[in-house]
DNA sequence: ATCTTGCGATAGATTTTATTTATGAAGTAG
DNA sequence: CTACTTCATAAATAAAATCTATCGCAAGAT
């Protein structure tokens, strides 16, 4: 017994005409007739009476399309369970994301969300980015937002926003009264950076093109988790760091003006949403996509690929 | 999708395990991969986490698995209906049956059959010979009782027995004193017959081995619908009559001397229980013909198959 | 580290099954 | 009787499921 048969069947059923039925199926007269011949003769129950005319199902017949439109409802609904899940705004979303942007970024997007979609419950949690892939294959986290590319393969990457990489500096260090600055005018013997574990430190030290290990060489402190953190010690002690731009946009105006810019090509990092592959509410990435783009101030929206700048 | 794909799945969920999975299935490993595969491609749904150890489904999975099972098991009360309507011996049953046996057969396991089966309703109903083969393939009855061979083609003969043939002689006749008669003895000129429409009728006539028609003749009187009528023109009018065993039987002893055996080979009918091939209560054919064969008249249960016999 | 082992995926050949075209058989209306 | 309608059958073809053989990857063992 297989599906097709019963699909057969009941087109049989409905029209009342193999010729017919068979046209409604998308297959010629002796395909049905042969393969509801073989579903009569698993049975073993003769279902249509085709000597009447039009032909009609015989009283087994009757039981058999009853049951047969039941099992066909229930794998139609294995579809629309895809489909509804598919587009299920709701239930819970267990979303992880990186330390150097949870601060910064959720305040823009979690609450115009949760008002937006009352059914829609979200759990978030700050993890770093090796964390995250792992959480996503073991399906604890349903999605991730840090910073990409991460060449992983089975996760797919939804682009948010470029955020530009601005220093921050001490009015005491030689480059304070620059209007832009280059890489490599950054003094890396000056410079305050996040812990280990943090992407962003990995991308700050690719900016400033130093691979070898701070702390070996002695010549740095590490400051604590945050970039809050990292700018205090450079406001009692002197030297610079780099922050993202999220960070900077969230500072008073009167300190802004420690902040300086990179000139072009200015570095950038890449913010997107990922999920696997096979993560079936897609939906719903859309739908947290948009939002969280259009929450965003307006200098993160603007479209960035006419201005010259270097994914770090 | 088609109901193997979901067979296999349940497997793997069961198994957490392909290669066990496959076994269990009675294929191999690939084959069960690549059917799982091409369910999760036209599913867009990933069902299982192949990278946990051991494999597991997906948050998706489960709802996929949840409703497999519901389709298979669905699907397997197609086969389990089927069954149910082989064993069943309940619910009504429409029981068509020709004139000459009713009302000597009826009695004999209609009462026996019903305290036996409490669930079983029979509706019976007198109608001839082709009335009956009508109305199973219209399914307007279930079965039929009467003498075979039909020769219908998609109608099932299940025997019951064979009934000898008597002649009733009143005691005017020639061979009132014989004890044994011979077809030929038979004066087709005092011969009371059934009107038209009764097969018994046409059985004598071929005994007699006359084909053309008695009423065009004008040399005989045809009783009515009933042996008793008959008998009691015989009884009179004089003349003779023939009549089934099972009517023989039911007359009382005292008047048993104007019945008169036939010599070897006896003149026998066969009665038997038809239904259409494709009836499905299959079950309830059995029963219906061990109980009627059962409650018959011993004269009647015995195998006939040594006495030397003719079927008209 | 390197080697083994266990597990699932992949590729190509093969078998099985479904489907098609062409035709037959049986019943029905003109 | 003839033409027509309707479903069944047969042989050829297309599509699919399945098999054998092999690969790739990750986890433990040496």
């Amino acid at each position: 017994m297989n599906l097709q048969q019963l699909e057969y069947i009941i087109a049989v059923d409905n029209h009342r005409h193999f010729a017919r039925a068979a046209e409604a199926c998308f297959v010629t007269q002796p395909t049905l007739s042969m393969m509801i011949q073989k579903l009569e003769e698993e049975l073993q129950v003769k279902i249509f009476d085709r000597s009447r005319q039009p032909v009609e199902p015989t009283k087994a017949g009757v039981l058999m399309l009853q049951q047969a439109r039941k099992i066909l409802n229930e794998s139609r609904r294995m579809h629309e369970i895809v489909a509804e899940l598919n587009e299920q705004i709701s239930g819970r979303l267990n979303i992880g994301i990186i330390p150097t942007l949870a601060p910064y970024l959720l305040p823009y997007f979690v609450k115009p969300l949760l008002e937006k979609y009352a059914d829609l419950e979200l759990n978030i949690e700050e993890m770093n980015t090796q964390t995250i892939t792992e959480s996503l294959k073991n399906e604890q986290i349903d999605l991730g937002i840090l910073v990409t590319p991460l060449q992983e393969k089975g996760i797919q990457e939804v682009p948010l926003f470029t955020e530009k990489f601005y220093a921050y500096v001490a009015d005491s260090e030689g480059i304070y009264n620059k209007e832009y600055i280059l890489p490599e005018d950054l003094d890396v013997n000056r410079l305050w950076i996040l812990e280990e574990g943090h992407c962003f430190r990995t991308q700050v030290l690719n900016l400033c093109e130093i691979r070898r290990d701070f702390e070996v060489e002695g010549r740095f402190k590490i400051a604590a988790g945050s970039f809050e953190t990292v700018m205090n010690l450079v406001d009692h002690y002197g030297g610079l760091t780099i922050v993202p731009e999220l960070v900077a946009l969230k500072m008073p105006k009167n300190n802004r003006q420690c902040l300086k810019s990179f000139s072009a090509p200015v570095p950038v990092r890449q913010v997107s949403l990922v999920r696997l592959d096979s993560f079936p509410r897609r939906k719903i990435v859309d739908v947290l996509q948009k939002e969280i783009v259009q929450s965003l101030p307006k200098e993160l929206k603007v479209k960035r690929e006419a201005q010259r700048m270097i994914h770090i």
